[in-house]
DNA sequence: GATGAATGAGGATTCATTCAT
DNA sequence: TATGAATGAATCCTCATTCAT
């Protein structure tokens, strides 16, 4: 039965078979990635992993249940990353309430998009196809929603929900457009444009920092 | 090879054949939407369209050149309809400048999603994984914002690129919320909360009818 | 039931139909032609033919039963061409008794393969694959062997059969050396060199002009 | 990627995976070469060979890559018994330079495309169709030219290359004959016959035991 | 006589998955 | 634990052939 690695359990070093395991474990999650990437999400065959890993297809089975659980894996990665490295700035900057420092939170954000470029169209094809996948997705805007005490501080209580809601909301149009525009370039736009106008739209839809506002 | 069927060439009744062609076209197309809506877009195999129309295997492609054909087909006919009937007004709405004007278009554009929610998995997928189709989406967003020349109007000359810019990233955003909160139901929130947010925050972010802002 | 376009019976002109259908069936040779030069015999589809011939598939049935049928015609173009142009002189030639003589006739053969290359594959690989075909090219051989009255008149009756035999065999070697060597180009030999070759060994076979002999 | 069962690799045994797989592999080619005797190479298909070797379709693709690889197989072991059974003597029987071992070794010869009667069809028609095979045909003829050491030592040096090319183009011709004559039965001649003419007409062509002669 | 449309049958591949080893 | 071998089930696509027009 295939299991997650995570089971550190006693905290001892079962050593050797735990190791190994462990160990072919990566290597399929790593070699999923890259298919991810090349191929999406429907085109991406158990073999090709299996094939770029240098590893049995049995043994595939014995880590993974099938394709969606090693891509949840590979987006498991992905969102830790983006929470960790990307956004959690997001309330400072917001909370800053200058458009200077939300540009600078946009920026960082963005770079996300570009150095995930190659494995976002496999994940929006899965958030599209796959309920499980897409509720994992709202879980993290979720959590990113739910971190922005700073922010959020500034509003009287019953404003809170539907603050929070309109982060969200705009994070989810900075997603889109940057799959657009960044990943599949159907979007044509100048990178610094894209900052500009998204930063002024969030300027105005969030309205941070009252009295400085826009003007 | 595959045609259109809009070959009306000549005017004159060819009538028979060309009439039966049209009607396998329809019934194959319409059978395609019927399982795109069942089994999204990768999951959709040609058999099972097929089946459904009650044809050939080979008459499909008498018609279609491959899936993504028919999908075009079936994607142009709800773009169609989406643009005829739901955007109509959405320059109207933007023009008045009232908060009950955009929330009544607003009404009107979350019943498309509403009907078309079967549908809308497999158009989601796709524009994931098929550059065409996000192509042609893009399109449509583009087209979309070329008649917004009531609400443009208001705004001087240099503004209005950024101006058109913001409607598209709104209709953006709107269709990504009612995708997840209404088709895949992972973003919950009450259909009324969504049109009262979202129209509240159009209002903030299209400044429109200057004067009356934010209230 | 198709027919051959030979139904030139009452000898009077049944003028415009007969004309269109004479056409179309040209049209339809030509067309198989070029396709099994492209395709061989095998892998050549009636769509192929069709479709290089601007015909309509069904209208091939109009004209001939089958694949088969339509290689025939071409097969028979090409043999009445061969046996006409070509082996038309090899009783003078081998009546002439000597190697020059011998010389050109093979030479004027050689032309005919070379000329034939496209087509060729096809042929052996019908041979190959259909008796009727095979038959047919016996039927050749025999006819041809069935023309040498000077030079088998040089022999006493009684060896006829015998030098009629050698005849045929060594055409067949030759047909077969001119495949893989000009056609196919597996059989790598200079043409001079090949001609040389060819013509000493029928000199030494046929020991024509006995006299003479090798030297 | 299919792989030759001739990985010996450490001569050691590996025993039951490595003799299991090659217990398939033998099926598969000794059913593609029933199958290829009954349809000849053209009609031949995949699944009419996995249907005679019970063996399931994708298994078949586990041990070759397509049609032409399992030919290839089959192909080789009837040239790998040609040469090393039938044509093994042939530099012995040419250098004896009588009539009658010469005749032995043509019998034995004509023997050889009496058993592989039924194969041959489709290693002809493969042969026209697929350069590949036919390059390889064209490698036996070499291979066999190449161990006249007997016979050639008998010329000077400068007549060696014609003299081994006489040689192939005979042979060629023999393959011809037999192929019509005893495979195909459209060139209708008695055993005995053939082999009288063959010999003598070898006799003449190669003149061998250059004194003796024929007369 | 010629055609457009439709069909049934079959062929090549590929995949996810499961054993025995 | 990892693997080689095998499988059943699909999928796409093409072809020869036949009608109604």
């Amino acid at each position: 039965m295939p299991s997650s690695p995570a089971d550190e359990s006693t905290g001892a070093l079962k050593s050797v078979r735990e190791e190994q395991r462990l160990m072919t474990w990566r290597r399929i999650v790593k070699a999923a990635r890259r298919v991810f990437e090349e191929h999406g999400y429907g085109q991406a065959s158990i073999g090709d992993i299996t094939k770029v890993a240098r590893v049995n297809r049995a043994t595939f089975y014995l880590h993974f249940a099938n394709k969606a659980a090693v891509f949840n894996e590979v987006y498991a990665e992905v969102r830790e990353q983006q929470s960790s490295h990307y956004w959690a700035m997001l309330d400072e900057g917001l909370t800053a309430g200058t458009k200077d420092a939300l540009r600078s939170v946009l920026d960082r954000a963005l770079a996300w998009w570009e150095e995930q470029a190659a494995l976002l169209p496999a994940i929006h094809e899965a958030m599209a196809s796959d309920l499980e996948v897409a509720s994992r997705w709202k879980d993290q805007l979720d959590q990113l929603a739910g971190e922005l005490h700073g922010y959020l501080g500034q509003f009287p209580e019953e404003e809170r929900d539907a603050r929070r809601l309109r982060v969200q909301l705009m994070v989810m149009q900075l997603d889109q457009l940057c799959f657009r525009a960044i990943v599949q370039k159907v979007f044509v736009i100048d990178r610094d444009v894209l900052l500009d106008v998204v930063c002024d739209l969030w300027v105005d839809s969030l309205q941070f920092s009252r009295e400085s506002g826009t003007s």
